[in-house]
DNA sequence: CACATTACGTTAGAGACACGATGAAACCTC
DNA sequence: GAGGTTTCATCGTGTCTCTAACGTAATGTG
């Protein structure tokens, strides 16, 4: 258990400046106490903190014709550094460098050999090519961020990646010790929340679910302000809920889960018998905006069983918003109206807050995204167990 | 937004120190060291804070021939004080007296009318009732609590009470008047809640759910070591999950709810329909107890229901822990089993964590338990605002 | 029996926050 | 244009934490 002192405090009010800075864009201090909801001296502290580590530029602003003494503007100075995201898939590596605010400026992609050496080889290869595209040298780097599609244990070791076929990867150390930069590790679904959450439409939410679908159909439950992971680190296996009793056989071995209707090769699976040769998200997406009767009939009907899902997930967690992401992202347009149809008719309607439902802004690449969160995360020093605030809580101070 | 400032630091490490004092029985500071996983010195500024204030008593350990210098045990003292828990439910108030770490030293019981007015009247004589059994002033009560079916705001406030009539009755403020002792009020299933990781099996859980169920069905979610709400307050209402398709209607409107087979009028109907009349679930429990077959066998469909929906909530929240609590006990025995086999089936099995369920040790009297919670809770002044964590941290400081 | 060893608890100094007061830099009014 | 007002930022004091050193009280040892 971690203790809670006065240095991780001035870690957290760093942090929450920060973003104020990066999501608010500039401000005085004076703004600062107001979005922040620090003390006045507590901002000034920070403020000079984050001058000296040259994160932030201050600009006298000119008078603006009130009275009073004019402001000071801090802004976050972009220019000092550059983050880096990537996401592993078993055989693809993609790479994304952004300013220190989370704006592109690179991107790479490429393919890679089934183990790990083969993947920590390109994934070096290709932050490098990134990094070139754009004359920016390692020096600049602040830090490296990196989804991946298994379940990580605390310390950012890869505990089981099925599609990957990895066990027990010490990938954190590994990274960390090649780069010698602030290296961060996590599950590709819990990176897309927290791009979502950082760069994305939950940015003001507290409780938000993300739904995400590549080869298997994975969920992250955002819940009062941050991750929630569970017991074992499975929560958010909402792949296998059952939805039809007695249904389509599933990989997990039961029948009717909600994958064996959604996830990418269910739903190819499903057109084939039918006649339509779209053995990916990308293409069936790209049928149904031609207006293909069939693969239209097929969505909608994945939609209604994904909207039985999310109407019980809204009834059971009261979530503001379910974002839908990964390359599920091609077909979402036609998933949606379905499923909010579902939740609006379904979930607990009385007295029930409204629960958005929309499709991430970065679409396939939300998991690329979410490793520059990881990395921003990684570059303001709030290291794994930070992740988890109870570490710092009393279990029982309620 | 609250700030995270060294008193708030200081109240949480009192607390800390208090419930492992509870929890644990007598220990020196040494071992507090040990089990809060605080620094020494500041065990030692909350040892003294705590012998200041009357609440522990400090007495020298005769020597155990080990070396060194002998500890000085710290052990809370429960004669310096009660705390009072009740629960409200349309007709009927229930009043628990405790210790300071929560041993019972009074009950009471009585019926009330439908009004406000009724229910504080009714609760007032019985909390004065009970405390002259025992033969207890006033100024020896440290806090009262008061678990309610109702949606709560966070002030208090009874935002909306189905079953009980009520709408935005300012039930803390009320009491607080009433008494001018410290008065915390919640809502009747996230007491429950409160109960299980204070005085029951949940002690140790960071993750686990409470099922209530009493005219209706109510879950709590007790996540990362704290009690999630949701966005409107309405997490948990696992009650009007469908778990058959076009199945009996509930009072919400919908089919095949979960309620509609569990809750006490459900399982009644469903048993009149049989030439059963057993009105609540203890007479269901007794008759069942009895070896009635059909009800035995009617208990065995809700168990499958249940287990259906505790399935899929095992899959999404990964809990360490599933508690069934309130007036549903009387008939947990019959429908643990089935509950068990269903999770044990239908949940993930192949990389999931072990979950245990589990009936309450305080059966229908959870509620009531939960008001002594919230009466700690209060006592060791940990306001409302404390109960969420994040109003004390960062948004984004993951 | 003096001195080392071991274990327990407290104190001293530095860092961080909150609150209240003070300094700083503009505008406004007479 | 001098003084007052308004707004922005910093400083001073007190409290709380952590680290590290110190005091305290027993046992062990030659």
């Amino acid at each position: 258990m971690q203790r809670l002192n006065p240095a991780l405090i001035r870690r957290f009010n760093v942090a929450r400046v920060f973003h104020a800075l990066r999501v608010g864009g500039p401000a005085s201090q004076t703004e600062l106490v107001r979005t922040t909801g620090l003390d006045p001296a507590t901002v000034s502290a920070v403020a000079r903190h984050l001058r000296d580590e040259g994160l932030v530029t201050t600009a006298r602003q000119p008078s603006r014709g009130r009275a009073g003494r004019p402001p000071t503007q801090l802004a976050i100075d972009a220019s000092v550094g550059v983050l880096v995201g990537a996401r592993l898939e078993p055989g693809t590596v993609r790479v994304l460098v952004t300013t220190l605010v989370g704006e592109t400026r690179a991107t790479w992609q490429g393919s890679t050999g089934p183990t790990v050496d083969d993947a920590l080889e390109t994934l070096g290869c290709g932050v490098e090519a990134a990094l070139d595209e754009i004359d920016v040298g390692w020096d600049q780097v602040r830090a490296v961020g990196v989804g991946v599609p298994a379940l990580m244990s605390l310390s950012g070791r890869v505990a089981y990646g099925p599609n990957l076929g990895w066990r027990h990867v010490p990938l954190q150390e590994r990274l960390a010790q090649r780069w010698s930069v602030p290296v961060a590790v996590d599950n590709d679904t819990s990176a897309a929340a927290l791009a979502e959450t950082l760069f994305g439409a939950a940015r003001d939410a507290r409780d938000f679910l993300v739904i995400a679908g590549h080869s298997g159909i994975g969920g992250a439950l955002y819940l009062g302000g941050r991750l929630y992971r569970g017991s074992g680190g499975f929560a958010g296996e909402i792949g296998h809920v059952r939805v039809v009793d007695g249904g389509r056989r599933c990989s997990c071995g039961d029948r009717g889960c909600l994958e064996a209707y959604l996830a990418e090769d269910a739903l190819a699976a499903r057109l084939a018998e039918r006649g339509r040769d779209l053995p990916t998200y990308a293409s069936i997406g790209a049928a149904a905006a031609g207006g293909d009767g069939v693969v239209l009939e097929v969505l909608d009907e994945a939609a209604t069983l994904l909207g039985r899902v999310v109407s019980d997930l809204v009834d059971v967690l009261d979530p503001e918003m379910i974002v839908l992401a990964g390359a599920l992202s091609h077909v979402v347009p036609w998933l949606l109206p379905t499923v909010e149809r579902a939740v609006a008719h379904e979930a607990l309607g009385a007295y029930r807050s409204r629960c958005t439902i929309i499709a991430s802004r970065f679409g396939p690449e939300s998991v690329t995204m979410g490793g520059v969160g990881l990395a921003m995360e990684a570059a303001l020093s709030l290291p794994g167990w930070l992740l988890d605030q109870d570490a710092a809580m009393p279990r029982h101070a309620t």
